[in-house]
DNA sequence: CATGAATGAGTATTCATTCAT
DNA sequence: CATGAATGAATACTCATTCAT
């Protein structure tokens, strides 16, 4: 570990991250996002510092503050975005998916959220990982979660063949095994074919779990 | 300005460490250890620095670099003093456990993978998450993880009344569920009851998977 | 322990920087050569940290690595500064010297290069030598000796009423004793008595060296 | 360049070094020295610190201060022995070889000084260079120097067929040329080819100077 | 007497953040 | 409004030196 520089403690600016009402500022946004992946990348989380994210944009230090008024709410952002681009997708291949039996919708929830073979979810990557701990605020990560968990019930609650509708601790439970176990393999494995071995197991565990009640 | 040793000016020297070599350092790293989580819980990730570690402990920067040749290694020797606490409570309490039916063994090898309700795993806590992502090595994680999964493979061997023996692969997933699972829910949810919820209700999972058979 | 930009609050700041970019580099690279001079003639090597010649020069560190990017930079910049204004002086008093004898000529490059009554150069003295030896880079000692060699040689060969042409390794060898003789003398005598006493000897000695034909 | 560690600046204790009365105290001080040598050698100047050198020696850092009370003192120590080395060498080569010419004498006398094909001083190297600039007290510098300026007098005096005299001035500045230049060269150059092309240079511009009158 | 554990001041370097232009 | 130069607190790590055992 070489000397990680200062992290700041106390909260440092107020001021409310620009709201992207124009056109231009998403387009800016989207393109911090975009060097921010490209940076993380290729040099790692270590050389994703504000000034790099900024440079690689090409913008100013100054004008990246004026989105992100802070990096926490940078990574917060970032993070936001992935998510949003998860629940969007899920949405609309499992939630909308017309004739799917319960199985198949179980295997795409699954096969977004564990971001395996999913092209749709770019910045959707193990990397992920090591950023959210570096979020602070706990509330974000609640929200996060909320969130996502709600997207499986809609997606599990979706499935009208499905036996035994399956209690709220269970989609819980489940999606906790799914995203936990997933960031996990992630960190232990790099390479791609235990993850998808383990993806396969899951989905077998998850439809065998479905297909019993609940507990009451 | 000389290097006066031996004349500590502010730091407390609440316990004065035993002379004798090989005890002493035994004892001297314990207490670096109690130092590191005493500040981790108190003031959190970002104020566990080598300094602060050095001082609560009692002795001086250079002494923590006696043990500890960096910080990465101070981090890494945390996280494995926790996981071979934990691995010697599961040979102990679940492997060794005679006239236990596999039910009781599932139940006690959840409970300490998990943490929850078991006291005698002081330092494996919801933190323990960000620290690992602080180490860079991808092998310690490797090690780590191996490691743990061989404790879970042999105890679950161990239960003679299995119905159907679970494929290796079975077992890792389950492990994975479990692990990962209870990182995410620690990381989200800060309070006990919650995570003792997912716990019953992974137990009843995991149950559920172990009593059919694995796929071929 | 917020980040309270542009307010030092110990820094004297004497010589506030001037604004336009290319103009104040030059300004500031200048002003931290002065202070580094400074720090070095008064409280010696030992002192010469990167955070005192920031102090010196009215600058914070961070700042200082703006232009410098480690410390060895810095020495290195500061060596190739003292070395430019030498390279300098000799071109304009040496070579440029129009109705010069070839003894006059070998006067001037020997005065320039000792540094001895020449206060055109001041940033040239004794201590440069223990500036030298910690910039751990070769291949900048190599570069520095090559273009002063380069510049004796061009002196030289303007001396066209020189009896015989010397040869490379003549040069080269009047060359290194001059050089390292300096060094030497500045290394054990402080007094300027004896560098002087040495300096007549030592152009007695090159002068009797360039009045007879180099060896084939 | 890493972190240059703290080099006490005020005198760190008064304790006269350990007079090597005893055989044994006299073969520890030559190992030290060897052990010196050799972590010089292998590892450079930054690893060649007392604890390493102690070690190297087989001895502990207490019983290194028994010999040497500061690691300067350890410096001018090896610098000193290095001195005697050469002195001894130019004493029995030099001055005593009978029947020898004053060019021969010559010779003999740049050959030691330089330590070019002399394996008979064996710390005599380019490292010897960056040493000499670790050590603060000028006494030093000035006792070594004068001692091998006394040699190289009493070495040129005692060549009776030496048609001109040279003065003091005269020895003293070709000492200066050719101890300086060969630390420049050293420096500059790590290839033996050049440092000899120059030493033979040197030697042919040393006769000539000795073979006229010196200024009166 | 020899040991080597302990000391801690001191160093180079980073980077989130600000605000004058 | 965008810029990017300037800030400076904070951090990991070293190593000469001491002295209790």
């Amino acid at each position: 570990m070489r000397h990680v520089a200062h992290a700041p403690v106390s909260a440092p600016r107020a001021k409310p991250l620009k709201r992207p009402s124009q056109a231009r500022a998403r387009f800016t946004v989207q393109a911090i996002y975009d060097a921010f992946v490209r940076i993380w990348q290729a040099d790692g989380w270590e050389r994703l510092t504000t000034r790099a994210v900024a440079l690689e944009t090409g913008i100013s230090v100054g004008t990246l503050y004026e989105y992100f008024p802070s990096k926490q709410a940078l990574l917060s952002g970032y993070v936001r975005h992935g998510m949003d681009v998860l629940l969007a997708a899920i949405e609309k291949q499992v939630v909308q998916a017309k004739d799917a039996s319960w199985q198949e919708r179980l295997h795409h929830l699954l096969r977004l959220t564990l971001g395996i073979d999913a092209p749709e979810l770019p910045y959707y990557d193990a990397r992920m990982l090591a950023l959210e701990h570096q979020i602070a605020e706990l509330k974000h990560h609640r929200r996060v979660h909320d969130e996502i968990l709600a997207a499986w019930t809609t997606a599990l609650n979706a499935c009208a063949d499905l036996p035994h509708p399956p209690s709220a601790r269970t989609v819980q439970t489940l999606f906790h095994s799914a995203f936990g176990g997933r960031r996990y393999v992630l960190l232990v494995h790099a390479d791609d074919a235990t993850a998808r071995a383990w993806a396969v197991e899951l989905e077998r565990q998850c439809q065998l779990v479905l297909s019993v009640p609940s507990r009451p």
